[in-house]
Parts: structure tokens; sequence; C-alpha cells
DNA sequence: CGTGTCATGTAATCAGTTACATGATTCA
DNA sequence: TGAATCATGTAACTGATTACATGACACG
């Protein structure tokens, strides 16, 4: 179960909320999930093909956007009850691998400044995460009063915020024990 | 350089420290560096054998082993100036899909009983991950003193005690407003 | 009329996983 | 003697990425 498609749940996720296109999700994961799903074109839109083919999604050609051939993709009932399925499964275990700590954990090969320029980029990175994040989340609280995903998206962003926070508050008091050290 | 092969470089980090074989570093992780960094032996050994063809590392069979053919791996200088230059390099944006996260985002599509159950296996998870690192942390601090990779392997493991510490707060917060809504 | 956005895709590649295989040694 | 650990690996597969391709439309 470890191994298996994960893109489509994503996918499906979305589309449990309202029909849009390939081009609405990557838009909307870019945006607003960046902190926690990402997806690539050469992923999205094969996936929709194969939930397209498996029933799991209906298209259909958007007229309004004439010669641009925007397909929306809409959730059916299988699909709704295949994602339901998997969101009942347990949580698989998450994000093994984090690069900028292995770097630090690795100190020892190259000089301190080095370390510390990437503690630095690093903490410039969540800075950057971290607004993006408190706009999202001011987007959410005004404009989606009364949508029953509102919760759960503010439980999200909640989850990104003291995690970020925490990883900034190490980012400064590494960069002080490396300065003194 | 966003998708080369992250393995080699963990292994040549291993590999700084001290000559040791692949069974030692797919312990070291499994103990050590669960936290930010994992292998599989499917992909520990062939890149290991590669390291070797490219003479960043050498490999001698252990006499001491017998007929277990224990192989000890010890880094050359031209794979410590590989990890070194990979070291200096811009750290790589990590871990961009927390499933965990992604299913409470979409939670309302399920109970909130079981979303509930999500959480608390989580955080018993989490709770387990805090212990194991605690006693990692212990075993740092009196076993690697004087060395010099001490000083880094302890930033790191402040930083998975605050990024834990974190998401157990998040936690307990999100199961009370689940409770209460 | 050119740049940026909208919109959908394909080709080539590979990193990494799961599952399996094999045999030695230790120790209760 | 049988289970656990030590120790190294292979086969098969696939999820996901980067880079590229194509064309319509809006706008200044």
């Amino acid at each position: 179960m470890s191994r298996v498609n994960k893109s489509q749940y994503a996918i499906l996720g979305l589309l449990s909320k309202r029909p849009m296109s390939g081009y609405d999700m990557k838009r909307l994961l870019d945006r607003m999930s960046g902190f926690y799903w990402s997806e690539s074109n050469a992923q999205l839109y094969p996936v929709l093909k194969k939930l397209a083919q498996e029933n799991k999604v209906t298209s259909a050609l958007d007229p309004a956007s004439g010669a641009r051939n925007r397909i929306i993709y809409t959730i059916t009932n299988a699909g709704l009850d295949f994602l339901k399925e998997w969101l009942l499964q347990p949580v698989d275990r998450a994000c093994y691998r984090e690069e900028m700590i292995l770097k630090v954990s690795l100190g020892h090969n190259i000089n301190k400044k080095e370390l510390m320029r990437h503690l630095k980029d690093y903490s410039d990175d969540l800075q950057a995460q971290k607004k993006q994040r408190d706009k999202v989340q001011r987007h959410i609280e005004t404009d989606h009063v009364g949508r029953d995903d509102q919760l759960y998206l503010m439980m999200t962003y909640d989850f990104s915020e003291k995690v970020i926070d925490a990883k900034l508050a190490w980012c400064e008091e590494t960069l002080k024990k490396l300065e003194t050290a």
C-alpha cells in the first residue's frame, strides 16, 4: 500500500471540492498546497486520463474556453468512494529525507562559514514560505466561510505555521551556536 | 542538479566519519538518522558498487568476518572531494509531500471520528519518534565527546526535537478542535 | 506584435521501492 | 534445532521528474 500512486488521491481530493481542469489543479497546488503537496504536469495529465478511463472522473470540454480546449474533470461516485477508502487507510510515514539536515549532520566536512550560508538561505526560504502561507491562510479565512472544507484547510495551515516556526527557531539558535563555536 | 542520486552523498557522508560496511550503514541510518534520511538495501548496495567503480570509495573484505564476507568500504580523496563539492551546493527544497496533512485537508470527505483516529495514530508515531530521538541524542552526548561531528549531530537532533514537538502540539490542538466542533 | 498567461500534453530517463534470494553465525 | 541477526545482493517495477512541444488568447 505504500508505493501506490499518491497523485491520484491528491487529484481526486481536489475534485472532491469542485470540478476543475488540470490547469486549475496545478495552479491550486502551486499556490495553496506547496507546503504539503506538489505535482508536476507530467504526472497530472496522464493520471487524469487514467482516472477517466477507470470511471473515477468524467471529462468534458469547456465550451467557454473556445479553441483552448479546456477540459473540466468531475469526480464520479466511484471516484469519491475510491478516495474515501484511501482516506480511511492508515497514513504512510512521511518525508524521510531532509537534505538540509543531512548537510548539517555532515558539517564537519566543510567550513563553518559555508554551513552558515546554507542556514541563512534555508532561513530565507522558510521566511518566504511563511509569508506565502500567511497570505493563503488569510484568503481561506475570508473566502471560504461556510464551506465544508474551511475547518480542515485551517488545520493544515496551522500545521505548516507551527512547523515553519519551529524550523525558523532552530535556524536562529543554530546560527548563534555556530557564531560562538 | 535536483534529481541526481542523493543516496551516494548520504553514503559518502557516512564514510566521511569512518570506514564501514553496507550493513553498518543501513543499521546506522535506521537507528540514528530515521528522522531525516533513509535508504533501502536495494539502493545501498548497487550505489556502493557504483562508487567503487568510480574510485570514490575502495572496498576490502574484512578478514575477521570469515565466511560472511563482510565488505569494508573506505572513502577516497576523490570521494571526499566529490562529497564536499555537493555539500557546498545550495540545498534542494525538501519534503514536498506530507500525506497526513493531505488527508486532513480532505477531512470533509470522512467522519470526524476517523480523522481523529488518524491524528491519534500520527501522534503516537510522533511520540515513538521522540522517544527514539531522545535515546539517540543521549548516546551522542555521551559517546561522541571530542569527535569532530558531535556538534553537528547535536544540531540535527535539536532540529528533529523542535519539529517533532511542533507537530505534537498541533496534534493536541487539532484534536481538541475536532472534539468541540 | 510581442510577452505572459492559459492550457494540454509527450519523451526520455531514473531514482527508489518492494519482494525475494542466499547463506553464515550466534545463542537459547 | 530453530529463531534471530549478520551480511550482501538481484529482479521487476513504477512513480515522478526534467525538458520539451504546441497552440490559443489577452493586453499593452
